[in-house]
DNA sequence: AAACTTTGTTTAACCAATATACAAAGTTCA
DNA sequence: TGAACTTTGTATATTGGTTAAACAAAGTTT
């Protein structure tokens, strides 16, 4: 049964078009929602006051005038209440709270010595637990968790395959909310990253973006009109593992010249490299102390990097593309052959119109990404479309 | 401004939703559309008859009862209007002329001597007035003209690159307005060619599809959500210039080992293959009579297309791949390599739940796509997403 | 202090969907 | 055969959302 148009639909609408414009443009008047939204100021002044006594909207006084009756100033309301953000990674385990509004209020982080699945779910129940205990009072407390996998995940929130952690159709999302009783969202960890940045980093209101997360492998978030694309299945963005060396070396994944060979810190083992160390933030050291055959392999990896963002650029045509993940802290060395091979590959047209950036919340993003995407799902959204 | 909800809109999309339904289930009772849509019946009675009065819904008599009140049978009306689709190929123009439902109803062809803008334009606008003057007399008489070229067209219908045609920042759409009065979409040639098999091929009521245009280059035609994807500046789906070998054959475009010097028909140039014609319907001939170099070499071809198809599913995890184009003819001998070389190459995951198949349109899935590209202009969709 | 501006609320009107009742036209089964 | 049931489609009153317009409140300008 399709969504069809009522009464109920159109209040959906515009009380969740007034809510987020409230939450972008704060802080603003009714007058000013009114103008930017298109709609009649009664409906506006309707809407807000349900919105406040939601709690959603808190109306903070009055504000300067322009030449006439002064505004009453409305401010998304960032305490409503709380999300844990989660990300788990190969070695370890971070979780924030945050507040509605993405700031961070609390921040952990756990070793993790293996990853049989009893163990790790133990430590985020133990982890998830403290922040728990530790938020500050709210009106609707903790509205979800979030959660960021280095692996991929189904639109049910099970991880269907994750190599790094040896793990194969885990009902993450089942167990978590069984444990806690809110809403979880499990995401891959690209796609987490991508909406941090979509939403308090580099790419803020970007219609059409490419987030890479380079690092152990390569994994990418792909939005599209401002929404996550996860494909058919949820696993869309496995870029990784498209191939740029067609009789290249053979990949752990079947495959063979899988970009991630080329261009991600699964280099760092290559022998013939005579690098100094394994992984990146002591290669960054190593960099900025001109150690030559350092910077020569990021050269490298950043020429592969351009390679890959060329063939991504072809498909997706991006408005932006943001490279995050662990080597984005080598920026420094990355970013000229990236951008340099990129420029010399791709058709003429888009070398005018794309960006390529690096990520602004850096280790952060995901994390912070997971807690939103755990926000977006209470507060919702529901739009048209021509 | 953005798009506020109010009874007008409700309306919109509940009139939207039941026209769309006829469209695809027809023939069919007000009560199965009340059924299918969750529509109350009166709702539906009421936006019926308006569909009526306006001749794009038509009631055909009674239908067989099912123990109670025969059923007025409902058709989407086909004969409302006509379109015209055009296909602008390297040497030929095709051009038919459309009903509403998409049938055929006159195809014309003519050769191309050259690609100067005036001329080609000079012979679009005599096959377009020609197919207007036999056009059947319709209540909404030529409501749109779709036009597919090989080469990339911004969201403003400007061919903004063309090479095969040597076209640069050509705007065919106002060009063509400005002659026929009706509104005109351009599209590149592999979108098209998806909206054919999207709506009347193969790839009915898919969510997520890639269609693969193999001839004289490789383009992609993208649908997220049933809907195409053009990207941020309307290029996307470029992907004959993805790079699958980093250090392969320099390509025209400036960058190297591109997928389309290994998988179209620009291989037949190679002078080391000996193959004993140039095009694919002569060496479709060949391979019927087991012309060795030919079913070597589509063997070849097979399995460069299926290592560009690897890279795409894994980046856009689509629910189906639909190979069209010159070379989809060669299907007899380009799918088993092909499905064969993407079965080996990608994740487990994927292996299951994808579906490979070739065009079902064949050499007529672009030009039908373009003319129902300026029926779906026509007709409006308006759906709400949550 | 009078005139003008800006903000936000109140009021009445409008209109689309809906539930409900109902009419029309069939089938089933004793 | 005819009474009971089914199915289809329409008519009616109600509901509940947006809106335009008037208005009230609170400021600035001259």
């Amino acid at each position: 049964m399709k969504i069809t148009g009522d009464q109920a639909l159109v209040k959906k609408i515009n009380k969740s078009l007034i809510l987020h414009t409230i939450r972008k443009h704060a802080p603003l008047s009714r007058a000013r929602v009114s103008e930017i939204t298109g709609l009649n100021k009664a409906t506006v002044s309707n809407l807000v006051a349900e919105l406040c006594s939601e709690e959603l909207v808190n109306e903070v006084g009055p504000g300067e005038s322009s030449g006439g009756r002064k505004p009453l100033i409305l401010h998304f309301n960032d305490r409503a209440g709380c999300v844990i953000g989660i990300e788990l990674r190969v070695r370890q385990l971070t979780a924030v709270l945050c507040d509605l509004g993405g700031h961070v209020l609390k921040e952990c982080e756990v070793d993790l010595e293996n990853h049989h699945l009893p163990y790790v779910l133990e430590q985020m129940k133990r982890i998830i637990a403290e922040l728990i205990g530790s938020a500050p009072d709210s009106h609707y407390g903790i509205v979800g968790i979030g959660v960021g996998v280095p692996g991929m995940v189904d639109e049910q929130g099970v991880v269907l395959f994750a190599p790094n952690l040896g793990w194969e159709m885990v009902d993450l999302r089942g167990l978590l909310e069984q444990e806690f009783s809110v809403p979880v969202t499990i995401d891959n960890e690209a796609n987490a990253g991508a909406q941090g940045e979509l939403n308090f980093g580099a790419a803020q209101d970007v219609r059409h973006l490419l987030y890479i997360s380079a690092g152990s492998g390569i994994g990418s978030g792909i939005i599209i009109g401002g929404e996550l694309y996860k494909g058919a299945r949820g696993y869309a963005g496995e870029t990784g593992h498209m191939t740029i060396e067609a009789e290249g070396k053979p990949c752990s994944c079947g495959s063979r010249g899988c970009w991630e060979l080329y261009a991600s810190e699964r280099t760092y083992d290559n022998p013939g490299l005579n690098l100094p160390a394994r992984t990146t933030p002591e290669l960054v050291r190593y960099a900025l102390d001109q150690q030559e055959d350092t910077l020569r392999h990021f050269r490298t990896i950043g020429e592969y990097l351009g390679i890959g963002v060329t063939n991504l650029i072809n498909s997706f045509n991006p408005e932006l593309i943001v490279i995050g993940g662990a080597l984005s802290e080598a920026e420094a060395w990355l970013g000229e052959p990236l951008r340099r091979v990129v420029a010399e590959r791709t058709l003429p047209y888009h070398k005018q119109q794309l960006e390529i950036t690096f990520s602004k919340l850096g280790s952060r993003g995901t994390v912070i990404g997971a807690g939103f995407t755990a926000v977006m799902h209470f507060l919702g959204r529901t739009r048209v479309t021509l």
